[in-house]
DNA sequence: ACTTTCTTTTACGTAAAAGTCAATTTTTTG
DNA sequence: CAAAAAATTGACTTTTACGTAAAAGAAAGT
């Protein structure tokens, strides 16, 4: 079960390039194995592109996205870094609550821009 | 009821530079009025802003906030206009949404993450 | 073996979104 | 009204997140 996937084939599924793909390895947030000079990536690769993606989608920065990923290299040994880790989170938990407010006011002012418009069609249908 | 306020009273209201507003105003978002040189903003330039950030706190660009912007403006009168309005408001939903999904997988990322640490405190306490 | 297609490295380029600085106004306040 | 504080403009700089191009090594089909 040790399937590799090459580089243009994550290109092609997550449809970023890969100068995308190489720099995300320049900045330490993904580790492809190398055959010769050529990257190999693992499943878990992968998966973690899939985050970096998603966390570029909620305009999070790289660095803000680096953040979340070592977070979820799971909990440390030590006392004292598990509870900044879970402070880390609650910062992190907070700043997705925000977001999601935001989202929630932008598609309820979406929503009564699309009642105007209906409303207008209905004007014009009946004919003014 | 002409109540306007000086963009240092809204620099400090948003956490904003001055810049930052003039730039959104080199942009076209919004338009305050002047008095000589000095801007005047009103309570319509004050709620665009909070927009603008609300746009800018989702990963939009200025761009795409501006396409927000001018959909807020209200239903234009021509049919053909309409109804492509009514297409761009359901492609910002479409993103919205994604977005949203984003943000609540993320977040259940982090809840695991929250679960392993307490788990990981409760072993220390025992005393590992 | 040859051509084509990938891939890599290195390096310079760029667009977006402001930040910073300097030189003037303009406004406010004692 | 003079001095200090605030605002404006314009130019230049910075940071982020890649794009692009060149040159060359590797793999794979024919």
């Amino acid at each position: 079960m040790h399937k590799y996937f090459t580089i243009t084939e994550l290109t092609r599924e997550f449809g970023v390039s890969t100068r995308t793909l190489r720099f995300y390895e320049d900045e330490g947030l993904i580790h492809p194995e190398r055959r010769g000079r050529t990257r190999l990536f693992r499943s878990a690769d992968r998966h973690l592109i899939k985050e970096i993606l998603r966390g570029r989608r909620l305009g999070f920065t790289i660095n803000e996205i680096r953040e979340i990923i070592e977070i979820y290299k799971g909990p440390p040994g030590e006392l004292g870094q598990l509870q900044l880790m879970m402070t880390r989170v609650a910062e992190k938990r907070k700043q997705l609550n925000q977001k999601r407010q935001d989202i929630e006011d932008t598609l309820s002012e979406l929503d009564h821009v699309d009642e105007a418009c209906l409303a207008r069609l209905a004007e014009l249908r009946v004919g003014s």
